[in-house]
This record gives structure tokens, sequence and C-alpha cells, in this order.
DNA sequence: ACTATTGGTTAGTATTGACTTACCAAATGT
DNA sequence: ACATTTGGTAAGTCAATACTAACCAATAGT
């Protein structure tokens, strides 16, 4: 559940596509595969990276499973980021005052 | 400069240890590799790979090269999130209404 | 019970890319 | 001019992983 872990999980452009789709609305495993360039069961192995990796949660339903973004995992991910791009820039504002120096 | 090659860029372990390192300030390549477990060509790899996604700048002084953050590149990405998330959140509430319905 | 549908899992393959070693180029100092 | 320092580049290797095909499990309908 590392932000590292959601990083490596979106940085492949398949699986990337995967979550996008999921943006739109839940999906069940097919509906997904329908849509993209890929072999059910490789949609059905990123989905399994995404939700390892807190982005995504299922939900069965009969015999179809219906995906849906991770909202915690997301906002989680988003106030990382926050934190992070603030934390450089300010150090980076530093390192300017200190070589103006 | 699209976000796509700023994700892959930092999905990488080393390469996002790199960039970490810069966020304390500014640093010669000889340097960065000094505080890392791979040699100095892999660092330098992993810096072109950086600079090419929009992450991070060079400047040249004497033989040395100084790489620092780019804070356009970086503040772009986090826009970028902002409107990533807000979207997906936003679709996510749309479908659960839906399904209330 | 049998069939159909949905999707997770396994095994095997092929590609990608991170890394090292060796080499080369450019700037600085003596 | 020559040696030194710094770092980018090229070639080759190896490990990681995205993908497919085949198989299996579970649920629903008849």
């Amino acid at each position: 559940m590392t932000y590292e872990r959601k990083f490596e999980a979106l940085a492949v452009p398949t699986r990337r596509a995967v979550f996008e789709r999921l943006i739109a609305g839940p999906s069940s495993v097919g509906a997904l595969a329908e849509g993209l360039p890929v072999s059910r069961p490789a949609v059905s192995q990123h989905l399994k990276v995404l939700k390892d990796a807190g982005l995504v949660v299922e939900r069965r339903e009969g015999v179809r499973r219906i995906y849906r973004l991770d909202t915690d995992g997301i906002r989680e991910m988003r106030n990382y980021f926050d934190r992070f791009w603030d934390d450089a820039l300010e150090a980076y504002q530093r390192s300017l005052e200190a070589s103006d120096a």
C-alpha cells in the first residue's frame, strides 16, 4: 500500500489504460478487456496489480466481478504528491537563496 | 514532456532515488553516484531519462554538470494530478448516485 | 445434473530495460 | 603539450515482466 507500488502500477501503459477506463465508472473484467488490445487474462493480471497497490477495489455480482476505483488509495496518493511537491519546491527555493548569497 | 513519461521515469526505484536526492538540492553526477549502490554511468543514464521527461535540468559548471529539479515540469505534473484525481473522484460520485437510483 | 458464462491462475515466451565495463570527449591545471 | 578529472555513450548481459494459450473454479439457468 506504499506510494511506490502505486507509482509502479501506473507506469505501465496498458495498466494505466485499465485504470483510466475505470475513471469513467465501474466495470466488469470482460467489458474492460473488450476495449483494450490485450487478452482478458492480461486485464485480469493488471487488475490484480492495481488492487494490490490499493488503486482499485473489487465487488462480486453473481458470476461477474465489478472493479471500481479505490478512492481512499487515490486520495492517499494525491496527498502524498502534494506534500512531496511542496517539499521539493521549497527545498529548491532554499537552495536558490543559498547560492545567491 | 507528457505526464506518461514522468510517470514511467519515477516508477524505477533507483531513478526515483536519484530524483529524490535532488530534492535536497542540486548536485553533480559523481556526487549523486557516490550515495547510490550503482555505477556512475547508470546514474548518468537515469539523469538522461529524468531530463527527457522534463523532471530535471542540467547546467555546466566547468568540467562538472550540475543537475537540479525542473520546477516547471514538477508543477505541471502536480497540476495534472490535481485535475486527474478530481475528475476520478467526481466520476465515482456520479456512478454511486447512478447506482443508488 | 448438465451447460454456459465469467474470470482467476499457471506455464511458457519474448521483449524491455537496468546495469556494468570499456571507451571517448571536453574542460582544467601544470 | 600532457595528464587529470568529469561525465556522456556504446555494447553486451541478465533479470523482470507483459503477454498468450490452456486450464480450472464458481455461479446461474434449464
